[in-house]
DNA sequence: GAATCAACGTTTGTCTCACTAACGGTTTCG
DNA sequence: CGAAACCGTTAGTGAGACAAACGTTGATTC
């Protein structure tokens, strides 16, 4: 398109984004997704939490104690970065690191009965943030959409 | 959980993610476009691309030439990263980045003959990585997917 | 039983994305 | 004319995802 063919746009087409951007899956899934995570840390900051203490917190709770390798492993954080969110969590009391007698190369993580209770309180800071979240969509709606998500990413997860 | 009880937990359900944090729409959401975003910026790399050329590209294609910040607006790209992202641009001499001389705040960005073959190049090649990102649904779920992911984002645009 | 290899926790660093703050130059408005 | 708003630009923050390498420890193999 040519500067003169553009002069006879009506200003709204100049400044909207335009249809091929919109209909782009990955972009919306990006930006979706941008909206999505501040919401949850700023919800999640007001608790003095992260999103990767839940992760952790729930992984211990559901599944029992762990090393920091197995915790990385059920809640896809990278081991680099699991030594910092777990000298976050224990900082905070909400979990206790010692060393394995059995396997002096590791820590065991367990959860601490002040972590139980926090991660109550996260369950229902989350519920409320995602119903912020998912507003719009009606129980089906939501259902639907992640029964899709989820495909999608295991599909990926599974081709990786 | 304490240790003991877990004791007694399969090895499987110690080592995979727990329900708990796979029903968390934000997280499938995070997960599937990090695995998304990956996607999309190898593919594009391997045509010496990167996704912010595209909705640059496209916006100027699409709604002619404009302002740095129409692009902004248009785009979703920052201005302070539109600058490099220009750049960039102007570099491959894709674009053209010339004062304005009826407003010297502003520089006029024009597409390139060369970016516009450029931009075709790229629409087959996003065809392709996003055939490949939704390889698992089929036409309708796609639809539908972009249907809910649209509407969740208008909601939070026009709520911001 | 010594050598090799793998796993673990840790440190350091890279790259992208979204976003803020502040600057100098320019236009617009009161 | 002066203040306010806008423009492009620079610099910097904080999070997330990831790679490389190191020392320690365990398991395997000759």
């Amino acid at each position: 398109m040519t500067r003169a063919e553009a002069a006879d746009m009506p200003d709204d087409a100049a400044r909207e984004t335009p249809d091929r951007l919109r209909r782009q899956a990955s972009r919306q899934l990006s930006q979706l997704t941008a909206r999505s995570d501040r919401l949850i840390n700023e919800g999640l900051a007001r608790v003095d939490a992260r999103k990767w203490h839940y992760a952790v917190l729930a992984s211990l709770q559901d599944c029992g104690p762990g090393s920091q390798a197995t915790l990385s492993g059920r809640t896809g954080i990278y081991r680099s970065d699991m030594v910092g969110v777990l000298n976050e969590l224990a900082e905070r009391e909400l979990v206790e690191r010692a060393p394995d007698p059995d396997d002096r190369r590791r820590n065991v993580i367990t959860i601490s009965p002040r972590g139980r209770r926090h991660l109550r309180r996260l369950d229902k800071v989350l519920d409320g943030l995602h119903d912020e979240l998912l507003a719009p969509l009606d129980p089906a709606e939501r259902d639907q959409l992640m029964r899709l998500l989820t495909r999608l990413l295991d599909h990926h997860t599974r081709t990786s």
